[in-house]
DNA sequence: ATAAATGATTCTTG
DNA sequence: CAAGAATCATTTAT
């Protein structure tokens, strides 16, 4: 009983992943209610139904200690009928299994993957008596391999056992994959609770544990850093703002984007939503006691509110916000990065709900530095190009992707240390002011080298309307301010899909009037921070270059200095060394373009295949997408960085600096960031982990070339998920795919199982997958 | 220890 | 099925 709260909560929590409707959860509480306890939603993760962790422990665990003594004779029969039982639902598990059944009663050491892979449908069945019997039959030698299954094995019985100086010390002293972090996580937290409930005798209330939990943090190495506060995650809370400001009352497509997106369950996001109406609408009891004013939350949400507050509930807001929000897929969020200047395109964020759309897009200008801003925000590099040029880009009509917004931004400001506080700050403000429409005159909050709205004059800025619905980016004339040239770059509707993976262009179209030429250049400096790739001195800044000009109609050409060599004129010949943007990206009806980074571009940092996913890169024009620099992947989870000492090894992978000495310019896709980072990113590096051994990693276990073979499988495996699922983002549907990503909220922990999941769910397109697998079994079969 | 913030649940309604 | 209202239980801040 006293341990059933704290367990309960756990599991309760694990259940409540509503959305998959975990039955699982009903185990036996008695008290759904203090189960359902919000909290649930909190920790992230809790193993469906894969094995109990919870209530049952304690007759687990009675059952096998009793079983125990006695059993080690049993173990043999018991893991034969173990093996018929799984033979049943994992047919390569099975096989694995019978191996391993085989293998016990003769002791013989079997290779790791069959370790691994017994490990893993013990766990997945929740045999963890048997399991612990398993690990007791292990000469001592495989117990010493770094084998991850094996170790999350051993951290299980630990538990299990109470021993739990060893469970932390298991823990601690691997980098564990983040597909099994949850499960580790909740370990760990557990564990702590059950400690301090025996020292004190009686169960522990929610704050202690929360106290419990603030003082043993959990180790990098079953965590990769990313905060959360009320158990969501900072990117995912701001991603769910953003689309709030814009439209109260997301449709079901939004909100299936949003939780792809966020990673949280489709009903935590309606939830989400659904508490902040509420909140926001009656300020009573709650929120009263501070404001008079029912608006809780600031300002600028009031503003929005009355826009939207319009009340249709469902169906109206589709329509009202028509203009707006497009079709629910789309998320556009993507930056290019020239150099060092920043660009980004699309925002998720401001969009001006209805009012101000149509008009005009009013940016805001940030002059002096460099700053494009796209909607939301304002992507800031903190060189300077060229004192005066801005170049401002504004989606006049945004569609409902907000997507990353919260997520990329901050992932982006990250990286520029200084600038951050400012930016957020900006961003924020921008935002909302945008939302509320009063933007040109409030604007602006104050930012340095900003220039007053007052200087800024906006002529031309008719945004032209895109073309066939594809998303286009339009140079429209370019407004002149004194001696600032400003060139206005709205991108109009995006309808184009971006995902993850891809980055989709319109047609850039330049009027007619020469934009650069006269007004100068817009110089965009290749900042990559490091300065790796492109030599980024003021000097060159000034003498990089972008001219948006009369080559053609429709071409634009962006020339950013190679460090190496001196730009010199960049200009029509200057073709090889420059962008042609029309060229490049004929983008009219193809909005996607993807262009896979071959492996080679990168390879000679290792690489993995997955970047390519990540990555898009056109080699054949000195073009590079890459993931922006600040995505570097240390940057994003400071943990990674901290857990992997190789970050340069990381950094290299991503690719994010340099693809090729000849790239001129370097287009940062923001979606990736957004939509992947979730995803990606820890994929990325778990596999980098694993390819690239770190000094860490090396030292910590001297895993057999053959473990690593087996991992790398299993990687490979769920790369390969992964780029399709990325790939093919578009189809919403994905549940098959999700079901496949381990980080996925919804299936969390689907990847328990791995072996379960790869050996028995593989759906139709994931079964060449399988047969990966499934080689690798038979081999190793034959081999035993 | 208390209070505010927040996610989730339950019940009702359309 | 979704939304609103009331209410919880937990998380976070004081």
């Amino acid at each position: 009983m006293s341990s059933s709260s704290p367990t309960g909560q756990i599991a309760s929590a694990a259940d409540i992943k509503q959305e998959n409707g975990m039955e699982s959860a009903s185990e036996g509480q008695e008290a759904p209610r203090e189960v359902a306890g919000g909290a649930a939603a909190g920790l992230s993760p809790p193993a469906p139904a894969p094995f109990p962790l919870e209530p049952g422990d304690a007759s687990a665990a009675a059952a096998r200690v009793s079983g125990e003594e006695g059993a080690v004779a049993a173990a043999a029969a018991d893991q034969v009928q173990l093996h018929s039982e799984l033979l049943g639902r994992h047919h390569h598990a099975a096989a694995a299994v019978a191996a391993a059944a085989a293998a016990a009663q003769t002791p013989l050491a079997f290779s790791p993957d069959h370790v691994a892979c017994v490990c893993e449908a013990l766990q997945q069945g929740g045999n963890l008596d048997r399991l612990a019997r398993f690990l007791w039959s292990l000469p001592q030698s495989d117990l010493l391999r770094g084998n991850e299954s094996l170790l999350k094995a051993r951290a299980l019985v630990a538990f299990h056992q109470g021993i739990y100086p060893e469970l932390y010390s298991i823990l601690e002293s691997h980098s564990f994959e983040s597909a099994n972090h949850p499960l580790l996580q909740q370990l760990w937290y557990k564990a702590r609770y059950t400690e301090a409930e025996r020292a004190r005798g009686r169960p522990l209330g929610a704050v202690d544990k929360y106290r419990l939990r603030r003082k043993f943090p959990l180790p990098r190495t079953i965590w990769d850093g990313e905060e959360t506060v009320y158990c969501f995650k900072e990117k995912s809370r701001n991603a769910l703002k953003e689309l709030y400001k814009q439209n109260r009352y997301p449709s079901p497509a939004e909100k299936r984007h949003l939780a792809k997106i966020t990673g949280l369950s489709l009903t935590q996001v309606s939830n989400w939503f659904k508490n902040r109406r509420q909140r926001d609408r009656n300020p009573s009891e709650t929120q009263s006691k501070s404001e008079s004013d029912g608006n809780p939350s600031t300002e600028d949400e009031s503003s929005k509110g009355h826009e939207d507050l319009s009340p249709h509930p469902l169906s109206g807001s589709s329509d009202s916000v028509a203009n707006l929000s497009l079709p629910s897929h789309m998320e556009p969020v993507y930056m290019q990065q020239i150099g060092n200047a920043k660009i980004s395109l699309s925002s998720s964020g401001v969009l001006l709900n209805g009012s101000l759309v149509p008009a005009s897009t009013s940016p805001v200008f940030l002059n002096g530095n460099s700053f494009i801003q796209g909607p939301n925000g304002v992507i800031l590099n903190g060189l300077n190009v060229g004192n005066t040029q801005t170049v401002s880009l504004n989606p006049p009509k945004m569609a409902s992707n907000i997507v990353s917004n919260g997520i990329s931004m901050s992932d982006i400001l990250g990286s520029t240390s200084q600038d951050v506080k400012e930016f957020k700050v900006l961003q924020s403000s921008s935002a909302n002011s945008a939302a509320t429409t009063s933007y040109s005159s409030s604007a602006p909050v104050s930012f340095p080298g900003l220039i007053p709205s007052t200087e800024v004059k906006r002529e031309g800025v008719q945004t032209v309307a895109s073309q066939d619905g594809g998303s286009v980016v339009t140079f429209t004339t370019p407004v002149q301010i004194n001696q600032y040239g400003i060139v206005q770059i709205p991108n109009s509707g995006t309808n184009s899909q971006f995902l993850n993976g891809s980055i989709g262009f319109s047609p850039l179209q330049l009027p007619s009037v020469s934009v650069a030429a006269s007004q100068g250049n817009i110089s965009v400096n290749s900042s990559t921070s490091d300065g790796s790739t492109f030599t980024s001195e003021s000097t060159t800044v000034q003498q990089g270059k972008v001219f948006l000009s009369s080559l053609a109609p429709s071409a634009v050409v962006y020339t950013v200095p190679n460090s190496g060599q001196t730009i010199g004129s960049v200009k029509q010949e200057g073709l090889e060394r420059s962008l042609v943007f029309s060229q490049l990206m004929p983008v009219n009806q193809n909005p996607q373009i993807n262009a896979n980074l071959s492996s080679e571009n990168i390879s000679g940092s290792g690489l993995h295949p997955l970047a390519s996913s990540l990555v898009n890169v056109s080699p054949t024009h000195n073009f590079s997408l890459t993931p922006p620099t600040l995505l570097n992947p240390t940057e994003l989870n400071p943990d990674i960085a901290e857990s992997q000492p190789m970050s340069a090894p990381v950094a290299s992978k991503s690719t994010v600096t340099s693809v090729s000495n000849t790239n001129y310019a370097t287009l940062q896709n923001c979606s990736l960031i957004a939509g992947q980072d979730l995803l990606s990113v820890p994929m990325t590096q778990a596999a980098l982990g694993e390819i690239v051994p770190t000094a860490e990693d090396q030292v910590g276990h001297p895993s057999p070339a053959v473990h690593q073979d087996f991992v790398r499988e299993h990687r490979l495996v769920l790369q390969s998920v992964a780029n399709i699922k990325e790939n093919f983002l578009t189809n919403s549907e994905g549940k098959a795919t999700s079901n496949l990503m381990m980080l996925d909220s919804k299936s969390k922990y689907v990847l328990e199982g791995m072996v379960e999941t790869v050996c028995e769910d593989l759906e139709t397109e994931k079964k060449e997958l399988a047969k990966l697998q499934t080689v690798q079994l038979d081999e190793d079969m034959q081999d035993l």
